[in-house]
DNA sequence: TTGTATGCGTTATCAA
DNA sequence: TTGATAACGCATACAA
């Protein structure tokens, strides 16, 4: 009865099973629900004290603190996140949406935002919109629902709705991947065009005269690679449609060689093959080698965001490094730093590109 | 005055703006929060009716339902998840815990398991456990304490704690990846250690006799691999453990080349590589190219997961296939069939692998 | 520094 | 078929 008399409700059923038996009774709370006043009463503090000494440890007395951490550590109690968000209206999530989690792309990426958060409390939580706008929009409904403290989302082109979502919401934004006018809030990334517009240079530069240019799946992105492909032919002087070869289909190594096949039977005389992506050009280079077509004397292949295999691969391949990596930890950064008060310096970042030349367009010693 | 009397304490001050201008207060819902007593407002109906009215329509009169659905359309309402999971008691989460995301054996599970789970009332969250099962706790942690519907998780190898916790959980849990004996719960996957001999085995009926094996990373599933690699070459009496190199590094193209090298160095006379995954495969295709070695005739190649790029490769490279979609989609299936109560009827599947038999091992008809 | 009272938005329960 | 009421577990605001 005693026991009973500081009980609350829900804790009552196993306060009876274990009124007696300490021990016991600390059994039953690790497996039923620890909550924090279970917490509170061993410690002989309030819940109040509990949740600061969780959240706000600096203020509550060091002795206490520690009471309260051994209770934790000893019970295994784990807050419910649940009633947390609810309580406080807020989350330590951070949603971070990606056309694709299949995609090399993408996967450096998180990474560099995995390891940035490691260690941080912001919890990722990650979306796949599969590259469809509509996903996409549903995916940030359903984040914004949750209350973030943070979005992280791949590029610019987001639906209407999407943007108005975007633009009503409480948290912060960072949009990756890309560089541009009018971020929601912070951006970093680079010129998707310029890059491509670069590497069409080096081609031009390497002596190659009729550079074609082969691309998959056709997102925002590939689009304005092919743009930049586009106006460097056209500086040039030696824009030749027909030398563009597209697919809507999603890219993979076979596509890269079906792509030439293609290529090459429509204009034969190409000398030079901008590849949209690092394994089109991959593709590209073992269809090249199995119709014994010389790279790079007859051929240059140039790739786009360097993956790891494009130094190793024989001969090594050409490729327009991004700095996929170093942006999904500068975005977790810019984030994590703008929701701890100190607002990034510069909030639109361009992290440039570099053309990473190999031997699959060195024509010029040969 | 009239109005006020029928409005709650939260939403009064909206209702204050824009008394008698209707429109003007459905725009202020929207931007500031709708909660599903704005709902039964008005819609004029209690918010447990709201409430049934989206969980189960069919508990509801389809006038009333019709009526809430044009309601909930109009003013964009989107259920708070917190507040829903605070009452319930459980979420429509169900956790995906992978070793990497990086890696394009996960990454493919995952495409499986989204795909599977698109248009069903699931939400997938991923968890990023980094071959560390000290994350692996951490995030089994963070994700129970979520109450998710179910957890997949990947291998067998989690920590004592680990198991424990998943043993004690509320929440159905499919284990993928791999085969074993006593699943928490239910598991789908196949055997590393017999893909991995079945592939030696068509080394040695290819004719090769000092077939190497070439590692990195080991992690639980390598280590079987390797140990399948072990155990045939016992079984034919050529077992030499110079022939094994391995490395903890995380596995690369280049890398595949590393150890190719520095397989060669010290066992020369070795005419075949099983390759611990593709991507070593495709760097130790690249080294042998470079140093002129003849594949498959002087050495053979072989390696493992069958990424799209082996059937594209020069030579193309032979493979073990591992159903990795498949595992992902049936995992989420089972997932599902359990939740919703109809019982798979076997919850321990092995979905078996292939050798997918290509030129770089083909030295039988040359 | 610590505690008390109260509300967050939803759903379970039971009554109508 | 619908509604009233009481939790769910935690954090805010304020009091002590």
């Amino acid at each position: 009865m005693i026991a009973l008399s500081f009980v609350n409700r829900h804790n009552f059923r196993y306060y009876r099973l274990a009124l007696d038996f300490h021990d016991n009774y600390l059994k039953w709370l690790r497996i039923l629900k620890i909550t924090i006043e279970d917490v509170a009463r061993e410690a002989n503090v309030s819940a109040m004290t509990v949740s600061r000494a969780l959240r706000n440890p600096e203020k509550v007395s060091t002795k206490t603190r520690e009471k309260i951490e051994a209770v934790v550590e000893r019970l295994g109690y784990v807050p419910d996140p649940a009633a947390s968000a609810l309580a406080a209206g807020r989350t330590n999530v951070i949603g971070v949406i990606v056309p694709s989690v299949t995609n090399n792309v993408f996967s450096d990426v998180m990474l560099g935002i995995y390891e940035q958060s490691e260690g941080s409390k912001w919890q990722i939580q990650l979306g796949n919109s599969r590259y469809s706008p509509l996903e996409e929009e549903r995916l940030v409904r359903t984040f914004l629902s949750q209350k973030p403290a943070g979005l992280i989302i791949s590029g610019l082109d987001q639906s209407e709705t999407t943007a108005a979502l975007l633009k009503a919401a409480k948290c912060r934004i960072v949009q990756i991947m890309e560089c541009g006018s009018a971020p929601y809030d912070m951006m970093i990334g680079f010129s998707h065009l310029e890059a491509s517009r670069a590497a069409t240079h080096h081609l031009l530069e390497e002596g190659y005269r009729r550079p074609a240019c082969i691309s998959a799946r056709l997102d925002p992105r590939s689009q304005r690679r092919l743009e930049g492909y586009r106006i460097a032919c056209r500086e040039a002087g030696i824009f030749d449609p027909r030398r563009i070869v597209t697919t809507p289909r999603p890219s993979t190594v076979t596509l890269g060689g079906e792509l030439v096949a293609d290529l090459l039977s429509k204009v034969p005389d190409t000398d030079a093959i901008l590849c949209n992506n690092d394994d089109l050009a991959l593709g590209a280079m073992f269809e090249c080698q199995r119709r014994g077509i010389a790279i790079p004397e007859t051929i240059g292949i140039c790739g786009f965001n360097d993956l790891e295999m494009m130094a190793a691969a024989n001969p090594s391949i050409t490729s327009v490094r991004t700095h996929r990596m170093e942006m999904g930890r500068k975005s977790m950064q810019m984030m994590d730093d703008a929701l701890s008060g100190k607002e990034p310096k510069v909030s639109n970042i361009d992290l440039g590109f570099e053309i990473m030349v190999r031997e699959s367009t060195s024509r010029k010693k040969a």
